[in-house]
DNA sequence: CTAATTGTCAACCAATCGGTTTAACGTTTT
DNA sequence: AAAACGTTAAACCGATTGGTTGACAATTAG
């Protein structure tokens, strides 16, 4: 759906998906370094010079690294808002491993439950 | 490769791949509130039972769900490790979003790299 | 005992994935 | 003008994805 897209949630998809992928994470983190072209971030792969353009373009796609062209090279670099995203999603996720505090909170929203049983709830994703 | 498995991001395949997906996502966020049975998660998508069984599975295979068999039902809970795991990663990068003293950084890593140009470096994926 | 409920499994589908190869394109060098 | 370079495009491959259906197993309710 079209709100779906504008709303939120779109780039998660796009971001979440580019990470799943061990050759682009490992991209990522030579470009956290410096700017790389494409042939220099192929290299490191036994892999064709195009499946590495691919992945670029993946990772393109997801906003996680924007291409300079210089010449007849293609200068990409590290875009990091996207993975601010991400990191914003994990976050409402924290309190479940920061753990401690959580138990207490659990029992907290425990009783509230019992005290208020009417209430139904919608899933904000 | 086993090496791969064992040592690192074997995870973080799983647990992005698993993120990806909105459905997958959206079950996550209601797991966050209650323990939900398979039937409770598949609710509120237009989906076939056996559908939402499967994006739970793709969620327990990632380990961010454990699911309890109390008789013909089977109640799912939100396991945070892995996600965390995904967090940890992501924190690598944080530097990059919070910038302002990433510019500092990055001149103060141009200095050294001006000094020591002996040095090869592994990409630590 | 019989029904209904809760969920899995297996087969199947179209779409996408990660990867290859070969051909082409624009840029730089000679 | 020609050759070499850096990269993309297109066609193709097998594997996986998200989704369906229908049959089945197990627990619970009438």
């Amino acid at each position: 759906m079209l709100n779906y897209m504008v709303e939120r949630g779109a780039h998660l998809d796009a971001v979440f998906h580019a990470l799943a992928d061990p050759t682009r994470r490992s991209m990522l983190g030579r470009l956290a370094e410096r700017e790389l072209t494409i042939g220099e971030l192929a290299t490191p792969f036994h892999m064709s010079f195009a499946g590495a353009s691919k992945h670029v373009r993946v990772l393109e796609n997801a906003g996680l690294v924007k291409r300079t062209i210089r010449g007849r090279s293609h200068l990409c670099r590290l875009e990091a808002a996207r993975l601010a995203e991400a990191d914003a999603w994990l976050k409402r996720y924290e309190r479940f491993w920061t753990a401690n505090l959580d138990r207490l909170e659990a029992l907290l929203r425990e009783e509230d439950r019992a005290k208020a049983k009417s209430k139904s709830k919608s899933a904000t994703e």
